[in-house]
DNA sequence: CTAGGGTTAG
């Protein structure tokens, strides 16, 4: 049913429609006013020259001396006024903003609608969102224009609800939305944090835009596989982008990014191959080579990111920095901390991103120290530190363990830096103490903490309790995650470890039963290894994949030869009260260990393993690798869900702590 | 006044 909008090709009017508007009049006679035949430039005549004036001043950016001009001047133009502030925008002065605001007041152009979109751009500009409504509401010619310049300015300040209610508001006024309207309208569902309301919203403002004809507009369109993306539906983001009739560089790299991000790195390496195959005229550029690296990386697919890296350079994407950052964390993410060390080394022009980048590398091979000795560098060069880089480094001493500096970061971080920390910067100091076995100080810090700790606060203290098996937190915990997150299996997973732990079985079946009562599941383990630049893929227990026979004969003759060196099978990760015999059965069919075994028989003898995992690795596996590495003196790299595990010589990067 | 990207983590 068209209720409100009447169905209307895209074609928009100028934008200059209202521009030449007198102050004063009723808007309805300017929509069709000439902008060469009007009254207003012999009405301008007499204070022709002090408009002159004052708009070139502010060409040249004198805004103090236009504004002293300004104060004996009560007849100025539109122009003029555009031009005052669009100098306060540039100048950052909200309390000059003020003034040619209240001028502009007084003389009458305070309904005018382009003005009005302008000083909306202005205030959203100065960070002054209060002013923005106010103008807003004032304005009683709200035009598309006024509308779009809302839109925009609330979003980009993160206000995204409210941008939906308002579009509500728009829809019934019947003003008919055009495409920017649309591509404001599903940043707004995009940019709220994810709950499902607002994905219906998204849908239905999908349904807007096809009605009305918008799905032939290139910017809607991949805004809206943007939107899907983001609020994690990649079948809808898929079809809608399957749908585009025209797609650009611009809609492949949200595709691929939309895979990059939702887990998906296989699906995000197949699209950038359709893409170098299918199309003629669109490139990748250097941000879809950031999506396709980040897949790369999540992978641990090193040959793929080396054939990247030499395309990077073919087509001089080498010196644009997200590049050389995603490059950086593509190969400490595969094992080659050098390479990105020495990317970073031949950088002649570095950012904190770049910085932030080296910090995590050397904080994901277990190198504490080193990464603080970096951050301290970073700072001694006169870079200031981002939020980012605290979660770094912090992250880098609780994988070493270095409790008493992270503590100390964690309090100069406000002190020293001005940076104020998040629930993120909480949920690294929870992971340090909650690891190196400081339960109840970790708990301490999250009823201390000022903003309301989210899930991954409450996560990072369930992890440890998983670690150091506390059943009582563990509860508490898991409590909190449970309405704060229910869809997430995890979670259920993780406390349902802590109580195996502690041979508490019943209470293993009640959680379990309360996966099911959800609808949930257990995601089956899959692994991934890269051998000859081809990825071979492995289920746990997988009797349908051809090479399952020999490779659990394999499994079983390392198994009891590794056994009589002292390898003990971590039965315990078995969530059911079985024999050990069976037990032992069920872990040895674990992906990751067919994965280790399928690259010991493929790969030659200097040659390392790479393995990426989509679950935790669970401790029978990992203690299984870490004897590995050394039995068969085998560098063996393990890209977990939430961490790498580096395994050389019988010890793990990780240090253990999974 | 429109669209895509870098660093983080249980």
């Amino acid at each position: 049913m068209w209720a409100f909008h009447c169905p209307q090709t895209p074609q928009l009017p100028p934008h200059s429609s209202s521009r030449l508007l007198p102050p004063s009049k009723p808007p309805i006679c300017c929509l069709s006013l000439n902008p060469s035949s009007t009254s207003t430039i012999s009405k301008n005549n007499n204070n022709h020259m002090n408009n002159g004036r004052i708009q070139s001043l502010c060409k040249q950016g004198h805004l103090k001396q236009a504004l002293q001009l300004l104060s004996a001047e009560p007849n100025l133009n539109q122009l003029t006024y555009e031009l005052l502030l669009l100098s306060c925008t540039r100048h950052h002065s909200l309390s000059d903003a003020r003034s040619v605001h209240s001028h502009l007041v007084d003389n009458g152009f305070d309904q005018d609608p382009f003005l009005a979109t302008k000083l909306i751009n202005m205030y959203a500009e100065l960070g002054s969102i209060d002013h923005v409504r106010q103008v807003f509401d004032k304005t009683r010619n709200r035009t598309i224009y006024v509308w779009n310049a809302l839109f925009r300015s609330l979003t980009l300040a993160g206000h995204g609800e409210e941008v939906l209610d308002l579009y509500r508001r728009m829809n019934r006024t019947g003003i008919p939305s055009d495409r920017f309207t649309y591509t404001y309208v599903l940043k707004a569902c995009a940019a709220s944090n994810c709950s499902s309301s607002l994905l219906n919203r998204g849908k239905e403002i999908h349904g807007h835009i096809l009605r009305h004809g918008y799905d032939v507009n290139v910017h809607v369109m991949t805004t809206l596989v943007d939107m899907y993306a983001r609020l994690g539906c990649v079948t809808y983001a898929s079809v809608v982008f399957r749908e585009m009739g025209v797609k650009n560089v611009v809609s492949w790299s949200a595709m691929i990014a939309c895979y990059a991000r939702n887990e998906m790195p296989f699906e995000a390496l197949e699209l950038f191959r359709e893409m170098m195959i299918e199309t003629h005229d669109t490139d990748p550029n250097s941000v879809t080579m950031v999506s396709v690296l980040q897949a790369c990386a999540a992978l641990a697919a090193l040959e793929q990111g080396k054939l990247l890296h030499g395309y990077i350079l073919r087509r001089g994407l080498n010196s644009i920095l997200p590049v050389i950052s995603a490059l950086m964390i593509m190969y400490a993410k595969c094992g080659k901390l050098e390479l990105g060390q020495r990317l970073f080394d031949q950088m002649d022009k570095k950012d904190v991103v770049s910085w932030n980048s080296l910090i995590s590398s050397y904080g994901v091979h277990g190198f504490g120290e080193k990464a603080i000795q970096i951050f301290e560098e970073m700072i001694n060069r006169g870079v200031s530190p981002s939020p980012i880089s605290f979660i770094s480094v912090l992250g880098a001493c609780s994988h070493a363990g270095l409790v008493e500096e992270g503590k100390r970061l964690f309090e100069s971080m406000r002190r020293d830096h001005k940076v104020l920390p998040g629930v993120e910067h909480y949920a690294c100091m929870v992971d340090l103490l909650g690891r190196a076995n400081m339960l109840e100080e970790a708990a301490k810090i999250i009823e201390d903490m000022r903003i309301e700790p989210g899930p991954r606060v409450w996560g990072s203290l369930l992890g440890s309790c998983r670690i150091h098996c506390n059943v009582e937190l563990a509860e508490r915990a898991s409590k909190r995650l449970f309405k704060l997150e229910p869809t997430n299996a995890g979670n259920y997973v993780l406390l349902a470890d802590v109580y195996a732990e502690a041979n508490m079985w019943d209470e293993v079946k009640r959680v379990r039963k309360m996966l099911e009562a959800r609808g949930l599941q257990k995601i089956p383990g899959r692994s991934w290894i890269e051998v000859k630049r081809k990825m071979h893929s492995f289920v746990s227990v997988d009797e349908f994949n051809q090479q399952f026979e020999e490779l659990h004969a394999f499994l079983l003759k390392l198994c009891s030869e590794m056994k009589e060196k002292g390898y003990v099978p971590q039965t315990k990760v078995v969530l059911y009260d079985l024999d050990e015999k069976e037990k032992e059965r069920i872990v040895l069919g674990h992906s990751e260990k067919l994965a280790v075994a399928f690259g010991l028989i493929n790969t030659s003898k200097g040659e390392t393993i790479r393995i990426t995992k989509n679950l935790r690795l669970c401790e029978d596996c990992h203690s299984f690798t870490k004897f590995i590495s050394k039995f068969a003196n085998k560098e063996i790299l393990v890209r977990d869900v939430n961490r790498f595990h580096h395994f050389r010589d019988g010890v793990c990067s990780c240090g253990d702590y999974l």
